[in-house]
DNA sequence: AATCTATAAGCTGTATACAGATACAGAGTC
DNA sequence: GACTCTGTATCTGTATACAGCTTATAGATT
């Protein structure tokens, strides 16, 4: 097999590019939460054996996206509200570590990729796509992910926004124009904490709008 | 094969304790950094078959505690100087958020865990055992988990806890007597902020503790 | 008609054989 | 003597067959 590449990796292996295919499944919402998974079929899709495949699930499970129960299947796991309150505490909290744990230094090309999503989120108010408002999101979080230093950081960052992912943009899905504002405000926020350089403004503003996120996903679960 | 249970687990599972020793061999530095691990050998161990085996050794790799080539082997990775630091700064930041976020409740239980570790810990300065040592370390860092209310916030704790642990081990080898000392003092500092079932304070007591514990690997590595 | 049971279908978990990758040693060459 | 090439041993990666677990359903029994 050899698949195309996603995503920018130095070693290209089937078993990540399967993981991060299903992961972007069930982040955005292909595969929502209960949905069962089967290793034969998936192997079959993909191409692969059973082996690489469970590989890939393996990771997932670890990453807590889903659960395998032996005889059963491996199902897609639905957060529980508290699991949720306690998911988006820890995500402010490590906001605001961004801009004090050593963060690497801010570039030209950060404020490039910051402006170019300004643009893309503001013509996503003249025409919204769903597809289009999860790209914005997903790498806006990687711009995020490339400012953190530390490196421990980063991979706990990254581990609890996939967890949040789909919850948070099943609410999006259903509050499309209020999304649509509050992300142009988040990056315009963004693109002055960046043009300004400063690490510690971007935690800051990541933390208001992970908050504001949360109060939306309150609302929605009333 | 049917292994002894180590651990208070539910669903005892194979790979789970197998996952479970051969971490515990690396963080008690029976396995040091640039081990290589054999998964055939490893397999033949424990009386199962490479693919088992292979599963423990991928949540082993997902917690970085080793690292795997095709073709050239497992090996237990040493981490570096700059990655250490990194690891502890964030350890020291989480363990403010003990007592912040929601923690469980402090109980009797607790307390008598806590006083026996400190009588444990005191015999140690008249007949000094690493090995105990190490499994005072190792149930100390169990007291704490228990009290972290936050499930992500827990989850992180213990791999950083994991990740570190081989590190300030090998510190601790080599300065049996200061670090006995500190230990003492961290136990003492501990059920002062149990006894008052104040989990703020004994987050406060850990990030005190874990400083200076790395201002010791600091001077080691000097 | 209701209930209990046996059985079959479908899933994950495990063992094993084979393929691919890498390091090293030794023959061959300049 | 130094270098290069190649064969081989040994490791991880993958495919596949089989074992074990769970659930649903059909059929017998009350």
């Amino acid at each position: 097999m050899s698949l195309i590449q996603l995503e920018n990796h130095d070693d290209i292996n089937d078993v990540d590019v399967i993981q991060e295919i299903i992961r972007n499944r069930i982040c955005f919402l292909e595969y929502p939460a209960g949905t069962t998974l089967k290793e034969t079929a998936l192997a079959e899709e993909f191409g692969v054996s059973r082996t690489p495949l469970r590989e890939a699930l393996n990771r997932l499970r670890y990453l807590g996206l889903i659960e395998t129960r032996n005889g059963v299947g491996t199902v897609v796991v639905g957060l529980s509200y508290l699991q949720i309150t306690q998911i988006y505490e820890m995500r402010m909290e490590l906001a605001q570590l961004i801009g004090k744990l050593s963060p690497n230094k801010i570039t030209d090309e950060h404020e490039e990729i910051a402006l170019s999503l300004l643009t893309r989120a503001q013509r996503q108010t003249i025409e919204f796509d769903i597809q289009e408002y999860f790209a914005i999101n997903h790498q806006l979080h990687h711009l995020i992910y490339d400012i953190i230093g530390n490196a421990s950081l980063k991979e706990m960052w990254k581990q609890l926004y996939f967890q949040s992912a789909s919850s948070w943009y099943q609410v999006a899905k259903n509050t499309t124009e209020k999304v649509c504002h509050s992300l142009i405000d988040e990056i315009t926020d963004l693109v002055t904490a960046i043009k300004s350089r400063d690490a510690e403004a971007v935690g800051i503003s990541q933390r208001l709008h992970i908050k504001y996120g949360f109060e939306r996903i309150k609302l929605f679960n009333q």
